[in-house]
DNA sequence: TCTGTATGTAAAGTAGACTTTACGTAAAGC
DNA sequence: GCTTTACGTAAAGTCTACTTTACATACAGA
């Protein structure tokens, strides 16, 4: 599961910290989304979505290799 | 999280082992979603709404309550 | 040089997504 | 009555999303 987090955290400027306060998750879980090392939960992913006023599409994109 | 996952099922006329092997998760899981003791992963929400040509927003709906 | 801000790694613990197995029930068809 | 199909519950186990804490690094500014 690929995701633009990152990029959009960049679009918005604001810190991991930031981000991490507004999806009231820890820093560690946003260091951990956008390094790739594991894919949010469907809330997270909703909520993630939201904050960037965008579709859950748009931020991620899942891999052919995706494990279920 | 709500989420319209038997409509869905009803409407392709799908059994609940028919879905849970399109989406190739045990038929436990279908139950359990379906009866909204959980919500699925990003990775299975994503499959859910391709197998139905549908957006994750059109299946699943994020509560107020919702817990991350 | 010291301090603050931002990013990253590592490790141990908890909660929940998902599996497997087994059993119960109700309806439909022979 | 018997079998098949569909739906449901329960319980125990595995894996992973997410937390907390602690430490490391790099850069910017006073």
């Amino acid at each position: 599961m690929e995701n633009k987090l990152k990029e959009f955290r960049k679009k918005f400027h604001w810190s991991q910290e930031e981000l991490a306060n507004k999806l009231e998750v820890s820093r560690q879980s946003i260091i951990s989304i956008e390094k790739g090392k594991y894919t949010p939960s469907l809330l997270l992913a909703f909520k993630i979505a939201s904050t960037f006023d965008v579709k859950i599409e748009d931020v991620f994109i899942p891999n052919n290799e995706g494990r279920i």
